[in-house]
DNA sequence: CTAAAAACGGAAGTTAAGCTTTGTTAAATT
DNA sequence: AATTTAACAAAGCTTAACTTCCGTTTTTAG
């Protein structure tokens, strides 16, 4: 029941990395900590919804591509 | 800087709608209120990452799919 | 090989977005 | 005209999300 945090942690990690920023670039360019992104990439919780804006800004994608896995 | 609230609203409630549901019993299937779906609806806020999950399965599609604008 | 950078992980405390409750009003449906 | 459905608002509550602080491990680079 928490496979949906999961899911997007491991999507934000790899299109983080496909985009060679660190967590560290992604938390400034979205104005979160470094935990908060590490916990995100982790599953441990799911960004609020202001955020995901902010997060897919960061990577230069639309917020759907966040949710596309598989 | 409330557009994905907004989008996100609109879409869901053209998805509600197009599946013939009412706020009521899109509530009941996520353990929300009638005030919170309309809400949503309306882009004043938007549901908590728990809620993504309940509201897609209740809608019966994936989540990037609620965020398919365009 | 070593130092620096990046990521992992946990625990405890804070904050504010999301949610509820209550109540009223306005459309839409029958 | 009556009933259902949805819009709207304001005030209070809850808790997931977020931060802060800490130490450890892994990866990268010099």
């Amino acid at each position: 029941m928490a496979r949906l945090k999961v899911q997007f942690g491991t999507r934000l990690k790899l299109l983080r990395v496909e985009r060679g920023i660190t967590q560290e670039q992604l938390a400034d360019a979205t104005d979160l900590t470094i935990e908060s992104i590490s916990n995100m990439e982790r599953g441990l919780f799911g960004p609020r919804f202001d955020d995901l804006e902010k997060i897919a800004a960061a990577l230069e994608l639309e917020v759907h591509q966040l949710f596309q896995f598989d």
